[in-house]
DNA sequence: CCTGAAATTCGAGGCTT
DNA sequence: AAGCCTCGAATTTCAGG
């Protein structure tokens, strides 16, 4: 379903959604138009669901990032809470979790302040039961760039 | 330093990081090539930092997400493991978290062997004292988006 | 996957504040 | 100096073969 070129094409938008056709034409050895043909296909076929800008937090005033475990009272397998957490401006990612019927949220926040009142909205969702918050002191990394190239050998 | 126009970009490129200037310019009322210099001068102020192309994890075999809690020896401020965890192959994220001098780490594999297989490359790592994983069932959204609109309102 | 025409990009240069 | 505009050659993108 996908070749080794569609797979470096992906490798390359990863990295830099803005590379011109002419690039990676020049990259995988082919016509521009025939890499766009290919990036067009990988887009319907669902592969590439999206090309997003990134920015700097800091430079937009939001410098808290915070991981807020939720623990709702629903019944297993719904998402009616999920989908309520998405909502939420400043959620970024809403995961449901193994263990105790729980969310992991992803939040962004310009300062303690609002990130105290986007909780506080959270707690007031009809189905959650409580939460618990990890605020990130400084990020390391921070991708959304899937490794398409290798994974972690055992070694042994 | 970030006009009411600029925010209007930011979001715009954060939606779709390939809209065409023409389009946007069409959407802020300006010349095409206007705004082609303000985004030029978010990047050289390092407000946007790159632009990335979003792949669906289960289109190419990466259907597990986790997120694991990483302990360490090391003295507090030194990031030197947050170091060697993001060079980790299938790492997205590594954020240094308050509390006890730990790493919370987004993790992508395409089995539960592969998790397992990069766990114990993680378990090697000299600084590491122990891990603490938390498997994603489903993933209700996830975006690198940030809100540069509204944020909630505390309401009361 | 390639050729050719319409749309877009993006630099140069000029105008206004 | 800073920001926007118009203009035109290079590039991107789409239709058709």
């Amino acid at each position: 379903m996908i070749d080794e070129i569609d797979r470096r094409i992906l490798m390359i938008l990863q990295d830099n959604a803005r590379t011109s056709n002419a690039d990676i034409a020049r990259a995988v050895a082919m016509a521009p138009s025939a890499v766009l043909e290919r990036v067009r296909k990988l887009e319907r076929k669902g592969v590439i669901t999206g090309y997003e800008a990134r920015i700097d937090p800091s430079k937009v005033e939001l410098d808290l990032t915070a991981f807020t475990f939720v623990k709702t009272d629903e019944p297993v397998g719904a998402i009616d809470t999920g989908q309520q957490l998405a909502g939420v401006p400043g959620v970024q990612e809403v995961h449901y979790v193994a263990g105790t019927a729980a969310y992991l949220i992803k939040v962004r926040a310009p300062d303690t302040r609002s990130l105290a009142d986007l909780l506080k909205v959270i707690g007031r969702l009809s189905t959650v039961r409580d939460t618990n918050t990890t605020v990130v002191l400084q990020t390391v990394k921070e991708t959304g760039a899937l490794p398409l190239g290798a994974l972690p050998q055992p070694g042994e």
